[in-house]
RNA sequence: AUUCUGAUCU
């Protein structure tokens, strides 16, 4: 649909208005809202933060006779967690069934993650035993939006509470899961932590990259181990993994931070072969 | 672009 790729963009424009104005055009030219149509003005009312005006929109769809669908329902569960009104998400959740349609996976997704920002454990589990009184299986998915929310909000021991027991239960995880916890673990200056992980990683024949390296330079950096980072940057070599300009660029940046941009500056005249 | 998918600077 034309239309709807029209108030998409306007709303991600933030021109919420213009955006509206397309049910208007669509009216003139005499053309019916559909569903899609419909989802896509509560998706672009919740965007702009407008949810009372988006329930009131998700009224007036009922009174001429388009059904809210599972889709409309996660726009509005979005909505609450955007502004924190996690517990009528969560409310919402629970009466969508009476409203005759089941929240699905996503709908769990969705609080989930607002959850793990504020490492409301708790609450994600209570979350968890609810997707299952409701007949959906935890999957590999739910684990990826558990494991990669905590780790970009610095919760990395939750994250990796989490993965222990998707083991246990028998899903995999690969460098990416693992990365991003050691990230966190790095951000978190935790680095002894951040090293047993890529040990781990070894162990289980999940092989680090250039990416899991790179955050471990960046956070021996942000320790003030620098003389560490540049150590890390040249066991990459050993193992295979040519550093980029990402990996340059966090030791530069580190060597710049603790008063060494003298050195900085040697190794950017440097080419890679005489480093 | 209704949900997950890792690094530096910006």
């Amino acid at each position: 649909q034309a239309f709807t790729c029209v108030m998409v963009s306007y709303s991600r424009a933030g021109k919420l208005r213009n955006s509206l104005q397309v049910l208007n055009m669509m009216q003139k030219a005499g053309v019916e809202p559909n569903l899609l149509v419909c989802n896509t003005a509560v998706h672009v009312l919740v965007m702009a933060n407008r949810m009372e005006k988006a329930l009131r929109f998700v009224e007036r769809m009922r009174l001429v006779g388009i059904t809210p669908d599972v889709v409309t329902y996660n726009c509005l569960i979005k909505g609450y967690c955007n502004l924190h009104r996690v517990e009528d998400a969560i409310d919402l959740i629970v009466e969508m069934p009476f409203k005759g349609c089941s929240p699905d996976k996503v709908s769990y997704y969705t609080v989930m993650g607002f959850l793990c920002k504020d490492k409301r454990i708790a609450e994600v589990r209570d979350l968890m035993d609810k997707m299952k009184d409701g007949k959906l299986v935890l999957d590999q998915v739910t684990y990826n939006v558990l494991i990669h929310t905590l780790s970009k909000h610095q919760h990395p021991d939750e994250a990796l509470k989490f993965l222990r027991e998707a083991e246990e239960r028998g899903f995999q995880f690969d460098k990416v899961g693992y990365s991003a916890i050691v990230d966190s673990f790095c951000k978190k200056g935790d680095m002894d932590r951040a090293k047993e992980i890529v040990n781990e990683m070894f162990q289980k024949g999940c092989i680090p990259d250039v990416v899991t390296y790179t955050s471990v330079v960046n956070g021996l950096c942000r320790v003030g181990e620098v003389d560490q980072a540049k150590k890390m940057l040249q066991q990459m070599y050993k193992h295979g993994c040519k550093p980029n300009t990402v990996s340059y660029t966090a030791l530069l940046h580190g060597l710049c931070r603790n008063g060494n941009s003298s050195e900085a500056r040697e190794m950017m005249n440097m080419s890679e072969e005489e480093w």
